[in-house]
DNA sequence: CGTCTTAGCGGATAGAGAATCCGCTTATGC
DNA sequence: GCATAAGCGGATTCTCTATCCGCTAAGACG
């Protein structure tokens, strides 16, 4: 991307590395504690808060990634031929990302973002979530009283509620399926 | 409650100063930091950590009112003729619960808990939603796949969504409604 | 009512973590 | 090579948490 072209190169270096150490402190479930992560990186403190002005600058750049690949799924779902099953699979991506990916999770749950691009990223994901269920309420596979807006953060709490569960049994390989499942029986007409 | 009356008076006024003090905090959504507290309070920082070693132990006990009634509502809901009804009363009033109590959202979503007490209610609430799915599964109003441990987390999870969704539009009324209508149409067989 | 015992008090202070500042280093353009 | 400014590091300051300990007064008892 353009930006990373006008960094120096030991600075692009440095940047790289703190993402590492950032990623194994994530996985680790460890709090992003910036100067803890200076360093294990073997970079000064104010190298990573030149990079990272905060935790959250931090953990959306780890999520940006994650959250173009679903807008990407969102917008080849919006122009497949058979809607409802773009929905699903938009939802069940959306799902597993977030179960995958904690610093998806935190994001989406935040409600501010520090960076531009994530703030549009989060409004473009509603918007696609909402013209999906639009077009999927006009074909009629939708119950009656749901709002567009409402897909989305149900889908948040889905992720969440699987969460949930998997902390109290983490053996329980079937449990986001039929989280997920319960959300589409409870959206779909039959 | 035994404990209360092996307070001193003054203690016992000192505790009341600080739990007053720290449910203005959680309705004005701030974090409860004991020093703060205490310094709001008029009392020194020593009695705040005496009464609540840390925050979480505070948090625990201005939840436990509500954990109470919600085991009593689900104690009841069991003992209920239509076991349906009582299933869907158990989750509304959990729902409402969360929505006007930050504090029992926050316990619920925590891994562990700090204080006895609040472990046996958990667990306790937890128990009454297996319970009550397992004699609603027995009637058949339950769809295939779900298990009686998967209720709980979901309803906390559809919680999540609606603060999620609130926080998007403030103004939405039936929101909470919608959401836990979808949840109640994704686990009900028709 | 006086006195004794000890539960309870307060706030100074040690400790942990976050974020900034500024003099130095080194990549890069010419 | 040299100049320049982008980038660096880590000491330092600031903020917040939690403990320690000498003191106060509640309340039991005669």
């Amino acid at each position: 991307m353009a930006a990373s072209t006008k960094l120096r190169k030991d600075a692009a270096l440095n940047r790289a590395r703190i993402v590492e150490v950032a990623e194994t402190y994530l996985e680790s479930g460890r709090q992003l504690q910036l100067n803890d992560i200076a360093r294990e990186a073997g970079v000064g403190v104010a190298t990573v808060y030149r990079h990272f002005p905060t935790p959250e600058a931090l953990l959306e750049h780890l999520a940006r990634p994650r959250m173009e690949e679903l807008e990407a799924a969102g917008l080849v779902a919006l122009e497949s031929g058979d809607l409802w099953r773009g929905l699903e699979g938009f939802l069940r991506l959306g799902l597993q990302a977030q179960l995958a990916d904690p610093a998806l999770a935190a994001v989406l749950a935040a409600p501010e973002h520090a960076d531009a691009r994530t703030v549009e990223l989060v409004a473009s994901l509603n918007s696609i979530a909402m013209r999906l269920v639009a077009r999927v309420k006009a074909e009629g596979y939708l119950v009656e009283g749901l709002e567009g807006a409402d897909l989305f953060p149900l889908m948040c709490g889905v992720a969440y509620a699987a969460r949930l569960g998997l902390a109290a049994d983490p053996h329980d390989a079937g449990l986001a399926d039929r989280f997920l499942d319960a959300l589409l029986l409870g959206v779909r007409v039959r």
